[in-house]
DNA sequence: ACAAAAGCTGACCAAAGTGTCAACTTTCAA
DNA sequence: TTGAAAGTTGACACTTTGGTCAGCTTTTGT
């Protein structure tokens, strides 16, 4: 292993249980704070659900707080992703199409963070910062340019870009925010992919029908 | 006031006082809980909020799950209103409009409730009883025949009733549910009557669209 | 007027919660 | 091999919280 690295410091070989401890942590911990909130969940049920000692989650963590930010802004990395599809060289159609099931797949692979997500909201987004805000205002903006090209291009209808945007994003996370409702309203015992294909196909059906010049 | 009623034991005057603690109980439960979600929210900030010392709330309610409850139950009664506009004498286009209004007018006017909702279905849905999830389903059930009435006459698109109901019900409760985001995606320093309206129009216009045959 | 029912509340627990710490063990570069 | 940095943890201190209670005041039908 010759020319290893002899850091600042002593150690690396990947931070092995530094960074294995704090990902158990930041696991458990968007399972619990989705499933409670931020006031209702004790630092000792991460611990346990983490498998660690409370005072070692401390030795990592100086406080609560200090685990939800993290949390939140690992989440507010992803938040954009599927926008990527809603792109000006796409077509309406196939940008929508994309945007629908990428959503859906991302909401229905990490329910347990779309949740806390849709929990932080909830409780007036104590947490997000205005640099956060500021960043999903922006983001929006860049898209909400994006559509208004295709409806002055004639590729679509009139539409209000902001309230489409709303539209999508409030029926593609009902899936997972709201499941139990979801579970009710389907008659099934729990959704399953093909649930969330049939969400998709409706919602993109749907859509697309409502927003483009009639075939 | 000669036959009056000289009930079981002694008092009645419209049982102004006991009615109205357990009103401003509620009403700052409904605030509180809406806020912080059921392990959140500490009793002595509804005490707090609704003017009375914490004992004096106890005299009322035996338990915090007890107030929970008792709000969840009311809020359930009020479910089902906006539905009342799907029946089959009506026609859809007719229907459908007269629901995302409702839908929206209650979701504005009622933020807390909806809101407290909401973050029981994401927490879970702990305290919705067997019966009340039975209820739930049970008003789908007779909504989605209507719809499903309307498609074999030929009225509307065959669109999946259920995972239309789905995206009615997302869409309209976000714009209360989730205000802050809202908020931010249309730019506004807070939702007015006329956001409001501009979803409904646009909602209303997209989906009809989206589910009538083309005019 | 009056006694019984209803309403009120300060003071008090026991339990649960957050966060700290000193002493111990493990890891690792030299 | 070694010693310093990193990691671990039981026990503890302190605060908050849900819930109780005994004794007080107010209301009310008669």
């Amino acid at each position: 292993m010759g020319a290893n690295h002899m850091a600042r410091a002593v150690r690396d070989p990947e931070e092995r249980i530094r960074e294995r401890n704090m990902r158990l942590i930041i696991k458990a911990g968007i399972e619990i704070f989705a499933r409670k909130g931020f006031d209702g969940t004790r630092i000792a049920e991460i611990a346990e659900a983490s498998g660690l000692p409370k005072a070692n989650v401390y030795y990592y963590f100086s406080s609560k707080e200090e685990i939800y930010t993290a949390i939140i802004a690992h989440l507010l990395a992803s938040w954009d992703d599927a926008l990527k599809y809603i792109s000006p060289e796409r077509e309406p159609a196939e940008a929508f199409k994309l945007y629908i099931k990428a959503k859906l797949e991302y909401t229905r692979k990490n329910m347990a963070e779309s949740r806390l997500f849709a929990s932080e909201i909830i409780q007036g987004a104590r947490f997000l910062s205005r640099k956060d805000r500021e960043h999903i205002r922006q983001v929006t903006d860049t898209h909400v340019a994006v559509i208004e090209g295709w409806i002055a291009a004639g590729k679509m209808l009139p539409v209000d870009p902001r309230h489409l945007f709303i539209m999508l994003w409030a029926s593609t996370q009902f899936y997972s925010d709201f499941e139990p409702v979801a579970v009710d309203a389907l008659k099934k015992p729990r959704l399953k992919a093909d649930d969330y294909e049939r969400a998709a196909s409706t919602i993109t059906e749907t859509i697309l029908r409502g927003i483009l010049r009639h075939p």
